[in-house]
DNA sequence: CCAGTGATACTCT
DNA sequence: GAGTATCACTGGT
């Protein structure tokens, strides 16, 4: 069954737990890729009373920020470092900015897509990594702002797993989002990001 | 270990 | 409007 719109208006930390396990789909022209979801953290809100200065959302509104404060289940993708993408799902009620980073997946379907994508890559390399899953599902800026809910990159399935419970990846500068247990990794899942 | 790469969000004028 | 520090990363030493 793929995600509606209300599926996506959980808080930030419920939305990453509950895409752990989850199929994201992309279709286009070159043909359709998936993979199942292992590696999530949450962007945004609040943690035993601090708020979370980790997330871009937290300075405020900008045009780069703007979907994050819109309706959930859009695609919220920016550069980074001049070269990588890192896609994000925004999450929570319209208005409350949260999102969710997706950073690593296991191929299910268009493995011959992904590998042509990835170049060179193999193995986990193909999609484990923020950077990587974006080059892998063919999702760039032109996706910002996207529907997931309507258009041909979607999330589907899903159910309860075992998780693991970890800090997030670099976010060191932010002086209380550093220490926040947002970073969900499916249990005994070697397709994580390093 | 560390260079690469460019948009973004700040800081001054 | 111009100048610049910084960055939810990756790939090759």
């Amino acid at each position: 069954m793929r995600w509606n719109r209300d599926d996506f208006s959980g808080s930030p930390v419920e939305t990453a737990r509950r895409l752990i396990g989850a199929v994201l789909v992309h279709e286009t022209a070159e043909g359709t890729a998936a993979v199942r979801i292992t590696e999530t953290e949450a962007y945004g809100g609040w943690y035993e009373g601090k708020p979370d200065d980790g997330a871009h959302a937290w300075r405020g509104r900008t045009a780069r920020t703007e979907v994050l404060f819109g309706e959930p289940g859009h695609a919220y993708v920016y550069l980074i470092y001049g070269m990588y993408c890192c896609f994000n799902i925004s999450c929570d009620r319209e208005g409350e900015p949260g999102c969710v980073l997706l950073r690593a997946g296991e191929p299910v379907a268009g493995l011959p897509l992904i590998e042509k994508r990835r170049g060179r890559a193999k193995g986990t390399a193909l999609t484990c990594g923020p950077g990587r899953l974006c080059l892998a599902m063919g999702i760039d800026r032109s996706l910002y702002g996207a529907d997931l809910v309507t258009g041909p990159l979607y999330v589907e399935g899903g159910a309860p797993c075992e998780i693991e419970i970890s800090k997030r990846k670099n976010i060191d500068y932010a002086a209380y989002g550093r220490d926040f247990p947002w970073r969900f990794t499916m249990k005994g899942c070697l397709w994580v990001s390093r």
